[in-house]
RNA sequence: GGAGGGGUGGCAGAGUGGCUGAAUGCACCGGUCUUGAAAACCGACGUAGGUUUGUAGCUUACCCAGGGUUCGAAUCCCUGCCCCUCCGCCA
């Protein structure tokens, strides 16, 4: 959530920057509110301060022996007023408070305008698309030789948008986990940490999956508000939910691979086929805790370790910034890498990383102790994929396939394969 | 699943329904002393919100969470969550 100063302060300057993620901030709703706000709760509180003193005069009285009575009516009729008063606070301060929870946060300067995914601008690109002389097949193609993938019997045990795969397919999607785990640890300086892959409301309002997105999750039956994680970003980034964190302590660099739930609503139609969109997919994710002078540089370095990985698989990729319009909610910049298909012929989305300023902070009160005032202030978490398992398989076969139909194993992901070079279905 | 015990400030740990936002100790911060450090001593020391030009002042809330009793609740009652101990079961 963004500050709620914000709401009091120029309004039309915020909804200036709103708009530029196509968000239409409600000033006259949100001013009118704010203004009964004020009064309300000034009321409110000076109601409150009076029915205290007045009570504890009550025990001095009661102690020196006095009649209490008219003191205790007084009181009653004081708490009769705070009552009602406090009522209609409570009412204005949840409205308030929807609003604030589903504002989105602002996007940074540096986001370029634009509605819509084709407005997203190209930063980088990296290696050149492999031409082959033969006809290059899809995933789907590639790995349903041999049963390597197995879409029918995912739809048989559980329904669409799962899959199976047995073999060297399900060896290669364990290598790629290990390889990225033990790159960011090794090379990057992650911790990595183990996680529920089950959570509670909090844990998603903290990051900004509730209220709003619902519909996305999957929520568990029974008594607990228990829901399957939709990325590991939640759970990690929980960790320091309600906490003051020594200043020392801080960058935190957390990386864990879990299995990802996503309901995939709204999603009917797109990318049906393979493993491209599926209901359950893995995912190794970074999340960085920083100081907030620090995020903005943050962001930078941990795209780079995303792409460290495609680098070291020899993945032809590229880097865009997201315009404003395609930005997520809580985020205030994104860069997304894409890998390229030749399946598809086109680069399709294999990491997002996002900078969400104290967004994220606010809603988790996860703060750190500044060193020089000695006060808590709201710390700042970057957080991506690097990279989504599933797809990174993906983009392996299409990418390394062969004539023949085999597919060749990268040079890095050879000693977790058992020193094979190439898989043959 | 059964039976008990408990959740208080960064930590430890007091707290007869009113004078307790909370004793005390430790840690942290500032200072005195010291060549420097330690020790000792002195002082400050929770979080969130409102008001305000204000890191000044005033003010509200918060002792796991949510309800309730009461003029008044950390303290009494109910519900939930979490933790601990013992028994049972179990990967």
């Amino acid at each position: 959530m963004l500050d709620p100063k914000l709401f009091r302060g120029n309004l039309d300057e915020l909804a200036a920057k709103l708009l530029k993620k196509k968000y239409v901030l409600d000033k006259v709703l949100i001013q009118r509110l704010e203004e009964q706000r004020k009064a309300l709760q000034i009321e409110t509180e000076t109601l409150q301060n009076e029915r205290n003193t007045t009570s504890k005069s009550i025990g001095k009285a009661k102690a020196a022996g006095e009649d209490i009575e008219p003191l205790k009516k007084q009181v009653g009729e004081l708490g009769d007023k705070l009552n009602a008063s406090k009522a209609v606070l409570i009412e204005v301060q949840d409205e308030l408070q929807d609003i604030l929870y589903s504002v989105p946060n602002l996007p940074d300067a540096t986001v370029p305008e634009g509605n819509d995914e084709d407005a997203n601008v190209e930063v980088l690109r990296w290696g050149t698309p492999a031409t082959f002389d033969f006809e290059a097949k899809d995933h789907v193609e590639l790995a349903e030789q041999g049963n390597h993938m197995d879409f029918q019997c995912a739809a048989k045990i559980t329904g669409s948008r799962f899959s199976v795969m047995r073999g060297s397919m399900a060896g290669l999607h364990r290598a790629l986990t290990q390889y990225m785990l033990n790159t960011h640890i090794g090379q990057h300086g992650y911790q990595e940490v183990y996680v529920p892959y089950i959570v509670n409301a909090d844990s998603l309002f903290g990051t900004g999956q509730l209220p709003k997105f619902a519909d996305d999750l999957f929520k568990l039956e029974g008594e607990q508000n228990y829901y399957l994680i939709p990325t590991a970003e939640v759970p990690i980034t929980n960790l320091v939910r309600d906490e003051i964190l020594d200043a020392d302590t801080l960058p935190l660099k957390f990386t864990s691979h879990t299995p990802c739930f996503r309901s995939e609503a709204g999603s009917y139609g797109k990318d049906t086929k393979g493993m491209i969109r599926q209901h359950q997919f893995e995912k190794v994710e970074l999340v960085q805790i920083v100081a907030a002078s620090e995020s903005e540089e943050t962001l930078e370095q941990l795209t780079g370790h995303a792409e460290a990985i495609l680098q070291a698989l020899e993945l032809p990729y590229r880097k865009v910034v997201l315009c404003g319009g395609d930005l997520s909610f809580a985020s205030t910049k994104t860069y997304d890498l894409e890998v390229w298909l030749p399946g598809q012929n086109a680069y399709r989305e294999i990491s997002s990383c996002s900078n969400f300023l104290d967004f994220q902070a606010r809603r988790l009160q996860a703060r750190r102790r500044n060193p020089e005032t000695n006060k808590p202030e709201l710390v700042h978490t970057v957080n991506g994929s690097g990279l989504a398992v599933g797809r990174t398989l993906v983009a392996v076969i299409e990418n390394y396939q062969q004539a023949d139909g085999s597919v060749k194993v990268p040079a890095v992901l050879q000693p977790y394969m058992g020193n094979i070079s190439e898989i043959n279905f």
